[in-house]
DNA sequence: CCCGTAGTTGAACAGCTGTTCAATTAACCC
DNA sequence: GGGTTAATTGAACAGCTGTTCAACTACGGG
């Protein structure tokens, strides 16, 4: 790490054309403040948030959802993603884990409706929100 | 693939009420639009973004340039990123070939900057643009 | 040209992950 | 209560992944 600091230093030199010990604190504390402006746990979340989504059978459960903006029953979603049943439903289980979907039960058919996050997420990746 | 029919058709038939054979068509295909909505491309590079975000070294130094609003300089991501050089410099790697920072080289300074996309998505995972 | 620096990259490896298979659970109907 | 249906879940396994290590490439200065 103090190698880490010597070629920050050096950096800085390059930069501002000199560089004081109390320049290279500075920028290390101006830096550390933009990895420490979220919480290890925020970070913790929101990598499981997008882990969860980095599967294909995953991604394609929760983009019909998205698309179909309302609660879909297990059966149908099993009719168009492109997986085993077994699979869709620990794709949903964990997308459930991850917040990204809700379900409920209704008698013994089981309906799976996407979040406001999942929602928000996957307009992004179209680009809709592009500005 | 058709006990996956026989039983969209069992729950329309308990949802409407009644159900025949053109039902169970007509809601396969409006199932099927919804799945279809987006290419297969589309898919693959969705979950490739979203698979580029789903580590925490990569996710950290995505963070660090989104809040940072500039490019910053390799040698200040190893200084804030919580990972050995070698691996910030794989992980930096990944998250240009999925579109998510851009990189230059400045001399023997290497920069990188967060892209839109990448600007986008940690904006949406903040819950800025929750609405 | 040589040396040192800045950063990248490939291979190895330990650990992780998604699907399959089979068992299981819960609900409904007779 | 038994049988069937709807869906879930745990374990196994093949394949994938992130970090480390070491080698490499490119650049700048003397």
């Amino acid at each position: 790490m103090a190698t880490a600091t010597e070629r920050l230093r050096r950096y800085l030199d390059d930069e501002l054309g000199e560089c004081r010990p109390e320049d290279v604190d500075r920028r290390l504390e101006d830096l550390g403040a933009l990895a420490g402006a979220l919480s290890e746990e925020r970070v913790t979340t929101d990598v499981a948030v997008l882990s969860a989504l980095s599967s294909e059978t995953r991604y394609a459960a929760v983009r019909v959802l998205v698309a179909a903006g309302e609660e879909l029953c297990v059966c149908e979603l099993n009719a168009v993603v492109d997986a085993s049943e077994s699979a869709v439903s620990h794709a949903l289980s964990e997308l459930d884990d991850a917040g990204l979907v809700e379900g409920r039960t209704d008698g013994r058919w089981r309906k799976y409706r996407a979040t406001d996050r999942a929602v928000a997420l996957v307009t992004v990746l179209d680009g809709a929100t592009d500005e």
